[in-house]
RNA sequence: GGGCGUAUAGCUCAGCGGUAGAGCACCUCCCUUACAAGGAGGUGGUCGCAGGUUCGAUCCCUGCUGCGCCCACCA
């Protein structure tokens, strides 16, 4: 299963003169070793190759505003982890690296970085230099076209940080196929895909209820979405019978301060209590407007007073009412979050409003509180509670839901046949681990509207739509004048669409455009695409997309992975990649998620400096796809000290003269035993990479390095030097095919020691060589039980001198192995080993038993 | 409230219908010419709880409980 045909060359003979350091260190691999990776461009794509031979990756763009913490640096070792192994199974590995530097994260930090901000009505001005020393508090007010210059100013430094931190990890990332979110050909391929989505009728432009973070200022789409405790208090208030005042109808609210957008009361049909006031009218308290009381399922007869406030919009159940009911709408919140000033024109009573006119939502609360107060339809004190409200992930203020138009792409979201269509691609999609589809599931079975695309921000890929000004000036939005996609990219607000001049822009009978830009997602959904030169370079596309793999954590199932999925089913009709393999994250040792706020994150170049890149990647390896996984630094530890016993382990054996890798060579029945077993391995961790088990494929070989370490090397070391007259050519063959064969089993994990100790005696990177067969090895013949037979005896030996704490080298007189027959027949043909290595001086007895093997020694006294 | 995962040594995790495993930590010993940032040898567990299936359950089934994550939840 493991022999396919490759040219491995595991009979390798030193091809360079053998230079073996007298000292060895992992101080200094990485600086040296990512240098001549990048001069001789190792990691190169050979875009030759036709598709069956690609195997190309999906990497999450980084955003670079952002800061990387080891969970990234652990995920992006796992994607690697692959690549390494197929790029050595011989598949031309396309993996590029993108970054994300588009959106909202970059302009706050430009805005931080350079102490400016964005204001769209300025002219562009090309001498602007940013202040020198920036002040948070006055932020110079520049132009749209500035502001973007200095956000791809700055993420370009970030790039660069970025980069340098990759190729230290030893990312096997080709360098030469970068992208950005933000650059011409990003800007190219999301207007291409945008267009064409929009002429399907996958993509429309709605005027609907959309919810909206105020401090930004812009729409948020609902996988932005993070919902939060957030304090709030109940104020049980009087509406009237519009028939007969006298009679109240007490509803409970946490928002009174929408009372004078209310537009109907709610309540269950079934709700008795009721019954006799549907179909009649009530008065909101304060304000003096007549409402129907309604009656609908979703109202929850336990919730509150039983009977809901339905305001326009409080929240998304008021959305989903005024829809399903259709109720008008009266917006009293506007985008900055505050009451409107104008006062609304269905108010019956509007003077109270000037008390609210212009406040936050907060303030305009404690107001109305006072104007119910004065009115006497507050029934009692707001009772204090606790609630879940919906936040802007990046925003610190719960969200309102506004009415805006914007752009949407269909995602099954409003669409039962679309959804079943993307669960489908999601069957077409090897999960790992494979409860992760779940989530995937959920996500796309849970969601309630369209994807909401368009962002009222400045960096960012602009809609490529300019709309015509009808002659009052007022836009037509049924008919957006649309570009060729032969002339994208294009930027409206610079550009004039065709039969238009620049100077008609805005005025009556002209043309305006689309003011608003892509959210990110919008773009990076798009990564397999711009990565893989959908558009721009068809015949790369053909041999790499879909793509085998995509990695990234469980949080972007429902961003990342799922927007990707929607984009390559409306415009390639396929899932973007085969594999999709989900990394768990690194919490902290309280199993606790590392954030900011806790202060409990790790930054990733202080281990990097710390154990080294090898050893960081040691202990991104030992967690399992899926599996969140704590931050213990003790394991860096044990990663680094593999890497060190790799060079050390190599010093010797090259060191010693073993340079010979010929299975050919090995012919003595324990040698033997050591490559059957050997043998074994690979085919073990080949067939656990093949199911993208890195951990496992890395502990079957690290059990054997160790056991090679502590057992064969220590057993045959008195006759791989020569002196003892028994068949030396024999384990020093043993010796370095095992070398040649190990160095490329670590070589994904260990990409600088396997690197550097390869140097010292092959030409070539490690990581361009075949992956290891177990034909290559030549001794399916060897009884790999001879080593466990020898093992046990020299665990007795070893055991009597620590026992008795002697010195390891103490002399044995005479030595006892008890054991059954076939065991001591084993045992026989590594005798003479067995005596250099455990001093056996004197007579070694055998004797028939059963059970398990024992020795009996008599050890020299001490001297 | 819905879903998913998880529970095995002090810690991190493998495992599996047939006598409980590794690494780390801990204890004892050893400076041995690849390696003291080493090496050798040890101590340590009613496999979360309760039922069931079975000759036999840590493993399979059911139900609990704890922990974690995702989703829903602004009256």
């Amino acid at each position: 299963m493991t022999d396919e045909p490759t040219t491995d060359r595991t009979a390798t003979t030193a091809t360079a003169a053998v230079v073996v350091p007298e000292k060895v260190a992992l101080e200094g691999l990485e600086e040296k070793w990512s240098a001549q990776w990048k001069s001789d461009d190792t990691y190169r794509f050979d875009r030759s190759q036709p598709r069956e031979s690609v195997y190309a990756i999906d990497t999450p763009p980084p955003t670079v505003s952002g800061s990387l913490h080891v969970g990234h640096v652990f995920s992006y070792t796992h994607t690697d982890l692959i690549a390494r192994f197929q790029r050595m199974r011989g598949k031309s590995v396309f993996y590029p690296m993108g970054w994300d530097d588009n959106g909202l994260p970059t302009e706050r930090r430009v805005q931080n970085y350079f102490g400016v901000r964005c204001d769209p009505s300025l002219p562009y001005d090309a001498d602007f230099t940013p202040p020198e020393k920036p002040d948070p508090k006055r932020q110079v007010p520049i132009s749209r076209p500035n502001f973007v210059e200095l956000c791809e100013r700055l993420v370009e430094e970030d790039e660069q940080v970025f980069e340098a931190l990759w190729r230290r990890l030893g990312l096997s990332v080709d360098w030469n196929e970068t992208y950005t979110t933000i650059g011409p050909k990003s800007t190219k391929v999301s207007q291409t895909a945008f267009l064409r989505n929009l002429a399907r009728g996958e993509a429309y432009l709605q005027e609907a209820p959309t919810l909206w973070d105020v401090t930004f200022q812009t729409a948020v789409a609902q996988a932005e979405l993070e919902a939060r405790d957030y304090p709030g208090a109940y104020h049980r208030v009087a509406f009237h019978h519009t028939a007969d005042a006298a009679q109240p109808v007490f509803i409970e609210t946490t928002r009174p301060e929408l009372i004078p957008a209310v537009v109907a009361l709610i309540a269950h049909p079934d709700d008795e209590r009721y019954q006799s006031l549907f179909g009649s009218t009530v008065t909101s308290p304060v304000f003096g407007v007549e409402i129907p009381v309604l009656a609908h399922p979703a109202a929850e007869p336990d919730k509150g007073a039983g009977i809901a406030m339905c305001c326009t919009f409080g929240d998304l159940t008021d959305v989903m009412w005024w829809r399903e009911l259709q109720l008008p709408v009266r917006t009293v919140i506007g985008r900055d979050g505050r009451l409107l000033r104008e006062t609304p024109e269905w108010l019956a009573d509007a003077a109270p409003y000037a008390e609210l006119a212009g406040k936050t939502t907060f303030s305009a609360r404690e107001a109305m509180v006072v104007l119910l107060r004065e009115s006497g339809d507050l029934d009692g004190e707001p009772k204090p509670t606790q609630r879940m409200a919906n936040f802007y992930e990046k925003g610190d203020k719960p969200l309102e839901i506004v009415s805006t138009r914007q752009w949407y792409i269909r995602n099954g979201g409003r669409d039962a046949e679309v959804r079943d269509e993307l669960l489908a691609r999601g069957n077409e999609i090897s999960w790992i681990p494979t409860h992760m589809k779940h989530r995937y599931d959920n996500w796309v079975g849970g969601l309630n509207g369209d994807w909401l695309i368009s962002r009222q921000r400045f960096f960012g890929i602009p809609f490529p739509v300019w709309y015509a000004l009808d002659d009052d000036g007022e836009p037509d939005y049924e008919h957006p004048l649309l570009p060729a996609e032969s002339e994208l990219p294009i930027d409206p607000s610079t550009q004039a669409p065709r039969g238009y001049d620049e100077d008609q822009r805005g005025k009556p009978g002209g043309f305006v455009g689309d003011p608003d830009v892509m959210d990110t997602w919008a773009t990076s959904s798009l990564s397999p695409q711009i990565a893989g030169g959908w558009t721009t370079d068809e015949d790369l596309f053909s041999r790499v997309f879909p793509m085998d793999l995509c990695t990234h954590a469980h949080d972007i199932i429902r961003t990342w992975l799922f927007s990707r999925v929607v984009r390559a089913h409306f415009e390639n009709h396929v899932a973007p990649w085969s594999h999709a393999m989900i990394s768990g994250f690194i919490v902290d040792p309280d199993r606790k998620k590392m954030s900011k706020s806790r202060g409990n994150v790790v930054v990733p170049t202080e281990i990097l400096d710390k154990y080294g890149a090898d050893a960081v990647r040691w202990r991104a390896a030992i967690a399992r796809p899926g599996l969140d996984s704590p931050f213990d630094e003790s394991q860096m530890k044990v990663g680094r000290r593999l890497a060190m016993k790799v060079l050390n382990v190599a010093r010797f054996v090259l060191g010693n003269g073993a340079t010979t890798a010929d299975p050919g060579l090995v012919t003595e029945p324990v040698d033997r035993a050591l490559l059957a077993r050997l043998g074994r391995v690979v085919d073990d961790a080949t067939t656990a990479f093949e199911r993208y088990d890195y951990t496992t494929a890395l502990e079957v070989t690290e059990r054997f390095f160790w056991d090679f370490c502590d057992d064969y090397v220590e057993l045959v070391k008195e006759r791989s030097y020569g002196d003892l007259g028994a068949p030396t050519e024999s384990a020093r063959a043993a010796l370095a095919t095992t070398l040649h064969t190990v160095l490329r089993l670590f070589a994904p994990y260990l990409p600088y020691a396997t690197e550097e100790v390869w140097s010292w005696w092959q030409d070539g990177s490690v990581h361009r060589q075949p992956w290891p067969t177990r034909a290559a090895l030549g001794t399916l013949d060897g009884d790999e039980t001879v080593l466990d037979a020898v093992a046990a005896v020299l665990a007795g030996i070893r055991g009597a001198k620590s026992t008795a704490k002697v010195k390891m080298r103490t002399p044995v007189e005479r030595a006892t192995v008890t054991a059954p027959d076939d065991v001591l027949e084993r045992v026989r043909l590594a005798e003479s080993d067995l005596r250099a290595v455990g001093g056996v001086t004197g007579p070694l007895d055998y004797t028939t038993g059963t059970g398990e093997l024992h020795v009996e020694a008599v050890l020299a006294p001490a001297e």
